[in-house]
DNA sequence: TACCAAAATGCAACTAAGTTGCAGAAACAA
DNA sequence: TTGTTTCTGCAACTTAGTTGCATTTTGGTA
């Protein structure tokens, strides 16, 4: 069952102030996908973007939200799928190289790679580059 | 076998100049792994950051270099390992947190994912996460 | 070799995302 | 209610990346 964001804040240890419960919630109502800081900003254009970023940044550390590495320049985030166990090695991301969004496939198993080398890993990204539907029905 | 700067360029269809020639003989004999255009300028202080950023965008956009997206915020770049066919799918990288260096794993035989929707795959980046033995050794 | 058009280079200035400092406001425990 | 800690918003700053433009270089042609 989903949970509120009173109990993912109070959950992660993290102080309930109007303005967290309020990007939270936007947050878990309007993006399903992975979203950049500018998104948000648009999204409530009342709360400064150094208190969105900074709130970004806890909810990030918190392991509420994912930072994403899609490669488009602009950091990216998203919302943690499995917010209990966060034991979240791997995740798949698709990139669209024309809108330039990128969309999450939580549930699927990430492949191992063999690793020879003596190379702590603790996060694995699994980014797939490309055109995206909308996009390849528009016109290549 | 390994081929030469001058090769490698007129191949591309790339003009030969000389600044690029240093340029591409300096990244052959210092890069292996992923560097950042910050590393270039460091290594070439006599050549203008435009003409570095320039540069690196031509060698990208030939093939000639894979551009790295490694979540340390800072674009990098490195030596397409397999020249003549590029049909390089897919990557795997090692980025260490500590010293946000990226180590590349060219021979490592990708996984495939499945993809379900009607996403156009071009190319696949699995970024690994972590710390290095280097960074590991010296305390955690 | 001399000339010319196209392309490359270097300088400076600009853009945009991200980040920090600090003063005032809000949260929460006593 | 009070006081301390933490959060928020403003402004200003940092840095990587990027562009405009004048000058230089390249490579083809006469």
């Amino acid at each position: 069952m989903n949970k509120t964001e009173e109990q993912l804040l109070s959950q992660a240890g993290i102080r309930l102030t109007a303005v967290r419960l309020m990007i939270l919630r936007h947050i878990l109502q309007h993006f399903a996908d992975a979203f950049s800081l500018a998104d948000l900003e648009a999204l409530l254009p009342t709360v400064g973007k150094p208190t969105l970023f900074r709130t970004l940044t806890t909810l990030a550390d918190k392991h509420i939200l994912h930072r994403v590495d899609d490669g488009t320049g602009m950091q990216k985030y998203c919302l943690c799928h499995s917010h209990d166990s966060c034991n979240c090695e791997g995740h798949v991301y698709l990139t669209c190289r024309v809108c330039r969004k990128t969309f999450c496939l939580p549930h699927v198993k990430l492949p191992e790679v063999e690793l020879k080398n003596k190379f702590i890993p603790e996060e694995i990204e699994y980014v797939i580059k490309g055109v995206c539907s909308a996009c390849a029905g528009k016109k290549k």
